[in-house]
RNA sequence: GGCGAGAUAGCUCAGUUGGCUAGAGCACACGGUUCAUACCCGUGGUGUCGAGGGUUCGAAUCCCCCUCUCGCUACCA
């Protein structure tokens, strides 16, 4: 049965490093999505890739004294590693640096340009060259940059820009009667109201900052900037042409019917991407899920902690199905989720381990045991006047290829796989309810447990059958011990619909031999000896790193790397006056989040000033410090409350502060220069 | 600050249009069983359903207010 196509996507990675579990858990998510459509009876085409141009990649290379294409050929290899390992089946790996993307995405730009969609930036004088970003006059605050507040300079460089307000009530519209283009329902309210509603600016959708990127052809020392470039995988990777030259797949199968993607970017696949696709005549996908994030419990990865966790760690310990198990069993469909070594040894040992493993081992056992292996369906009910045991496991087993299947529709692979395992306590506790080793001993109830044994055969074949899409290996594997071939979404579709029970409890080929030695599917794992292994794992892998760091008791940060700005002449330098401030007074700013307000002694006089620090520090840890301060910058008016100058701050990339402080004891006002 | 979501058992959460002794999974305790990977099955909760008020015969469920948490956004000189 062919249900018509289904054109699913992930994200593509951002290649400027190796990526962690967290991030490798989407792919797993849109593998487990595809595969259950594609047994499911779709033509399913699954895509994801990587996202190889920027700036930012450009100066890894450079550090690393290799080309920006040979550092993402190497990062580009590893991602598709990591996918292979964690067993995904994706049927295109696209680059933004694969020719025929470069060559598309260049003529989709001149066609937009053509078309007046995209026009040449004639904002001298507004651009912002840290932020590198453009401002109107009307978004410009006090005469400055909206988002950083210093100031913007005249452009000698000129910008691209598309005119996304154009679009934009069309979009409203679109998605006001489309209830579920955006997922989850939450995320709806969120750019309506922070974007759609106040009004869309224009994009800036060129750089001649860098040049690691595809250049616009017609005004070559532009590059293409990142969202235009990356957003369009998703039709160049099936042959969209922007000459109307499209291949027959492209026609076939856009519009995507899912874009699975993190909650991070959900902006710009439901806002901008849609708005490219009606510029350039192309219908939208039909679905956007912004999924989620799996964080690691026990506090943050860090390359310096030595507590990242890469997926292959994860197989290593656990094996690739176990791992596939935890990533779509922690994820709720709205909350983050979490993983920590507990909770995975935890669903190791309770769910795969005890419920499934266990079932799987008992019930060939006996097989073995009472029938040499070969299991015949006899059809013997239980006595009369008893309790019909079986019709109940029958029941359910019929019934949970739609549960399953509509918890699929509405995106709760989570949830999905749960019912599964309802299906599989269902058969533990019919052991226990027909109590095989006590019919054993009654010759005369041979049929019987023969009866029993293949109702749990059958049982557990609809059961795996059901659990392919998440966990393959451990399908096939089951199903070799069994000795079964796994049954056809098409047949327990049908035995569903129909609540054909008949034909649902005799799915198991009646006296096939099962294997005389099963192997163990998921071990039971000690958590005191997990934990050690992780621990000389870490500890291997952060000596590896450098023994630089043994010696320091704080762990320091591991390095990283931000934009570069321009030089600045010496003067410039000298118009900055830095000085040792002490903070008199602090107290937190109302109605804000973020905000401190200090009281400074610098030198004879006391300054206010406001910070952005109250995630950081509190009020009362603030009095007292010294610390460094630019104190001639112009006064400005943050909150309803003057401001006269900056306290300096590190800054991580996890946005973590730390404020500069003297590293001897130094008066109230010493010049730090 | 704006918009939105939430606060239910030790942990993660379900609780439909208000209705009988508020549920599931995990963890924990006890009992049973022995086919099995010390497994499986059963039993066990004095939970102020965040605080307070209101509507109602009756509210976890509706209304008001308060506190706290979270998401997006703004402010982060």
């Amino acid at each position: 049965m062919n249900k018509g196509k289904y054109y699913i996507t992930t994200a593509i990675a951002y290649t400027s490093g190796k990526p962690h579990i967290g991030n490798s858990y989407e792919i797993v998510l849109a593998d487990s999505i595809a595969r259950f459509k594609r047994k499911d009876g779709y033509d399913v085409f699954f895509q994801t890739g990587t996202d190889e141009h920027g700036q930012k990649i450009e100066l890894k290379a450079q550090e690393t004294g290799i080309t920006p294409k040979e550092f993402v050929d190497g990062v580009a290899g590893q991602i598709r590693e990591i996918c292979d390992s964690l067993n995904t089946s994706y049927d295109k790996f696209i680059r933004t640096t694969d020719d025929f993307h470069e060559k598309q995405v260049q003529k989709i730009f001149k066609k937009l340009y053509d078309k007046g969609d995209i026009y040449k930036g004639a904002y001298e004088g507004l651009y912002c060259t840290p932020c590198e970003s453009f401002w109107t006059e009307s978004q410009l605050v006090d005469g400055k940059c909206p988002d950083c507040g210093r100031e913007v300079k005249p452009a000698k460089e000129e910008a691209y820009f598309f005119k996304m307000s154009k679009y934009a009530d069309r979009l409203i519209e679109h998605i006001n009667t489309h209830p579920e283009f955006i997922q989850p329902v939450s995320r709806k309210n969120e750019m309506m109201n922070n974007f759609l509603l106040p009004g869309l600016q224009d994009l800036c959708v060129s750089r001649t900052s860098f040049k690691w990127g595809i250049p616009v052809d017609f005004d070559d020392k532009h590059v293409i900037y990142v969202w235009l470039d990356a957003l369009t995988n998703y039709i160049t990777g099936i042959g969209y042409d922007a000459d109307g030259n499209s291949t027959d797949q492209y026609k076939k199968l856009w519009p995507a019917d899912l874009h699975l993607i993190g909650k991070d970017i959900i902006r710009f696949h439901t806002i901008y991407w849609p708005i490219f696709l009606m510029a350039l005549d192309e219908p939208l996908p039909k679905q956007v899920f912004g999924h989620p994030w799996l964080l690691q419990g026990d506090g943050k990865m860090s390359k310096s902690k030595g507590n990242v966790i890469y997926a292959e760690d994860l197989i290593q310990f656990f094996g690739v199905d176990a791992v596939r198990y935890f990533v779509l069993h922690e994820m709720p469909f709205e909350n983050d989720g979490v993983i920590t070594w507990d909770l995975m040894v935890e669903r190791m040992n309770s769910d795969l381990a005890n419920t499934l493993g266990n079932l799987v081992n008992r019930t060939i056992s006996m097989s073995n045991k009472y029938f040499g292996g070969v299991v015949e369906n006899k059809r013997v009910g239980v006595a009369d006047g008893a309790e019909d045991v079986d019709a109940d496991l029958w029941k359910v087993l019929t019934d949970t290829y739609a549960r399953v299947s509509k918890k699929m529709d509405d995106l709760r692979v989570a949830d999905a796989i749960t019912e599964i395992f309802v299906l599989f306590k269902r058969c533990n506790k019919y052991i226990d309810e027909t109590m095989p080793w006590a019919l054993a001993k009654d010759e005369a109830q041979k049929d019987r447990l023969a009866t029993v044994l293949y109702n749990l055969l059958n049982g557990i074949l609809v059961g795996t059958s059901l659990l392919e899409p998440y966990m393959p290996e451990t399908a096939v594997k089951i199903a070799g011990q069994i000795n079964a071939q796994l049954v056809d979404f098409e047949v327990l579709e049908e035995c569903a619909e129909n609540q054909d029970i008949a034909k649902a409890s005799a799915l198991y080929p009646s006296g096939n031999k099962v294997t005389e030695a099963p192997e163990i599917l998921f071990a039971r794992q000690d958590l005191n000896e997990v934990m050690e292994k992780v621990e000389a794992m870490f500890a291997e892998r952060k000596a590896a790193a450098g023994i630089v760091e043994e010696e320091k008791e704080e762990v320091p940060e591991d390095v990283i790397d931000i934009e570069p700005k321009d030089v600045i002449s010496y003067d410039d330098f000298d118009k900055c006056q830095f000085q040792v401030g002490e903070i008199l007074e602090c107290k937190e700013v109302p109605k804000s989040k973020k905000l401190l307000c200090s009281q400074v002694r610098v030198g004879s006089s006391v300054k206010q000033i406001l910070s952005g620090i109250k995630q950081h520090y509190s009020a009362e840890e603030m009095v007292g410090k010294k610390v460094m301060v630019l104190v001639n910058l112009q006064p400005r008016e943050i909150a309803g409350m003057m401001s006269e100058g900056m306290l300096l701050c590190a800054e991580d990339a996890e946005g973590n502060l730390a404020l500069m402080t003297p590293e001897k004891a130094m008066p109230a006002g010493a010049e730090i220069c």
